[in-house]
DNA sequence: TTACTCATGTAACAAGTTACATGATTTA
DNA sequence: TAAATCATGTAACTTGTTACATGAGTAA
């Protein structure tokens, strides 16, 4: 069994090919479709934990800063690929933080809540062109990802609409 | 600031009134729109915490088992309604196991592909009726949440029909 | 040479998980 | 009375967070 993070982590390695676990980290900080930090205490013990099981391989760079590039071994392949078809755990609704907090604007009272919809329908319009400018400069596996965060947030502005004029629900 | 979990329990408690921690952790087990497991040794803690800053009061029951009814403080409503209406936090895009997997999905063979989007269909369709099920025997802040869910779910059976016949994008 | 980026990693901490201990109350 | 449920809580563990330390290479 893998985390969401170490899977993420092989499927991160599988995509870019040779990468080092700093690279890894910072796909993660700069990615729009995820919710990792990519913090280094987080992913350098991860990849510690992915050599230590055997599935990524680790070759040193020919320079004197101790770089390591990094490789899915057969293993790892096949761990990546059973965690990323594993169909409970694809189909869970995961944690949303829109959803968690839907319920709590039921008993706002109907000024405050048209003021906090139009807020989140804002920040959401602004944060849409930066998905889409990264949609033209990434690859396809990123690309999928951005592509349904994009359709979240389209599905959020079209539930936020159904809900501005009348009830929640 | 709140956790999530935190944010969770102060909704669960401001929505079941009077409840205790052990119905708190309960409810999270039971929802099918939460991926909480509502583990004692996450809920109890929380609540701990969430007493000690003063946003949750306790009152003893008239009974030797020790049960205390949970209500939140002025100081606990406000919290609740600052996490809930954080409109940074509530736009994110949250960590979605679906996504997440859905790269990795690009590198499949077509065969392969289609008969795993054919199980997550079945999965997906297997579950939506105890959504529904849910949703006539509960409360509005939890009906609000399953909607949410049932709609995510929706969104992932249009996706899968989708990427079905042809090219994942 | 100064500052930034690349690169690895650890330390202290936060907050979840499972599994267990304890005991009261209710129900078969 | 035996089993299930209600109720609180802790202990050991896992895995994330931020912040820091260290040093090599690169660009102003």
């Amino acid at each position: 069994m893998l985390t969401e993070l170490e899977g993420a982590i092989l499927a991160e390695i599988h995509n870019g090919g040779y990468e080092t676990a700093f690279q890894v980290s910072r796909a993660f900080a700069q990615s729009l479709s995820l919710e990792w930090k990519g913090s280094a205490g987080a992913v350098y013990p991860a990849v510690k934990r992915l050599r230590a099981r055997g599935f990524i391989a680790a070759s040193a760079v020919q320079d004197r800063r101790g770089a390591r590039l990094l490789r899915l071994t057969d293993e790892g392949h096949a761990a990546l690929m059973e965690w990323a078809c594993d169909v409970k755990a694809a189909t869970s609704v995961g944690i949303d933080p829109f959803r968690l907090r839907a319920g709590v604007w039921t008993s706002l009272d109907v000024k405050t809540r048209k003021k906090l919809f139009a807020a989140m329908r804002s920040e959401i319009l602004g944060n849409l062109p930066s998905f889409k400018e990264t949609l033209e400069s990434t690859v396809a596996l990123e690309k999928v990802r951005v592509n349904l965060a994009i359709q979240v947030q389209r599905t959020r502005l079209r539930t936020l609409a159904r809900w501005a004029d009348g009830d929640i629900g």
